[in-house]
DNA sequence: CTTACACTGTGAACAGTGTTCACAATTCAA
DNA sequence: TTGAATTGTGAACACTGTTCACAGTGTAAG
């Protein structure tokens, strides 16, 4: 699989513009993202700030990209979770996987939380329904995850609480966990891993009868 | 009750900030909390900007004072549901009244959860562990209200997994499905209502047994 | 090779921001 | 009435995102 760009001015650019993106991921791990400036990324690759705008149109583009990436990221620390696991214990892990990455890279955590939910923009019904052809994309690992839940009988469809409902309130679970401990509240002392794992079964168990 | 304040001078001087904070967050409500600017809040109270600085310290002290009003709102709205409803229904509808603040108020929301998690500052454990008779702090409420749960024996501690982590696991919940659904997240067509209901119920269950 | 032309990068400028500070005006107590 | 403390201000500073005319470069056509 070659690169769609094919001329070297194209290359360039490419190359350039995610010269931009990583120096602007640099300084929010770094310094956090109230010190993301025009002026900085432009100092640590050595343009002059108009130049960004050769690439992009506008600070909040920038930070856009950022977001894509950033949540690219989260998924992939998502789909190294071996989906051969028992639905139980695959949801379990993927919530874990989700507060490991928040933990991990807290900055990038907070930015994208700030800006957007970590999530594929536009959740329909009709796309996330069939959604099982789509292997990479987190949201969907999820769900379909759900669905097999519900398949073997783990879990429960209920009015207006299907596949869709539940996967939404999984990821809300995860979502607000992490939002929470990456927080000022990771100084009360409680054994946080067991804790998570915990929540998470109870939930699970919760949505099967 | 009076207030603590005497002289003419400290009443002049309280009413001021609290016309600052007001102008805030009016400004926040009305155009969002990136336009908030100490040049437009001046401009609304009728001071100069540099007016402010008799008042507040800075621009953080001013966004901190009016998370914490936000705050003391939301923990209101959380106060209206009788505690009088049997545990599981009483945290049931605490969650739901988190989430109808969420949506009535998505700027306040979106402000405060960006700056901090809606909670009391410092929580200890020991703190916790006596906080029956904080009547007022909402996350007292919903910490007795686990307890309660408890004590009835609708709830289960499990081995590191007491009142406090099942609180916090709770208020994730409900901050999560809060963010999720006062971003783009609205535009998915599903009975909210019944949905976030299932899923505290769902939840609640889980940690049954 | 030379002539166009699109592309790339820049410095200077503009309007906006938070913040400071010397200074004037006011309020208040002695 | 005097004197000090409080209150408010305009001007300035350093920063921000953004625009734009301009110079230099790369590329493709004649």
């Amino acid at each position: 699989m070659k690169t769609a760009t094919r001329t070297p001015r194209e290359r360039r650019q490419e190359r350039t513009r995610q010269d931009i993106l990583l120096a602007a991921i640099d300084i929010i791990a770094e310094e956090g993202a109230e010190q993301l400036s025009l002026r900085e990324i432009a100092r640590r690759i050595d343009y002059s700030p108009a130049a960004l705008y050769r690439h992009f149109d506008s600070k909040e583009a920038i930070v856009d990209a950022v977001c894509n990436e950033a949540t690219r990221r989260l998924g992939d620390s998502l789909t190294v979770v071996p989906e051969t696991l028992p639905p139980v214990e695959y949801l379990v892990e993927l919530g874990m996987a989700y507060l490991r990455f928040a933990n991990d890279h807290p900055q990038h955590f907070r930015f994208i939380a700030t800006w957007r939910v970590p999530m594929p923009e536009d959740i329909t019904r009709e796309q996330m329904e069939q959604a099982a052809d789509n292997p990479a994309d987190p949201f969907s690992l999820l769900y379909r995850a759900i669905q097999r839940g519900i398949d073997v009988g783990l879990l429960r469809v209920k009015p207006n609480y299907a596949t869709l409902e539940m996967a939404l309130s999984m990821w809300a679970l995860a979502h607000g966990m992490a939002v929470l401990q990456t927080q000022r509240l990771g100084k009360i002392p409680m054994d946080y891993a067991r804790a998570n794992r915990q929540a998470f079964q109870d939930f699970i168990k919760g949505m099967g009868d």
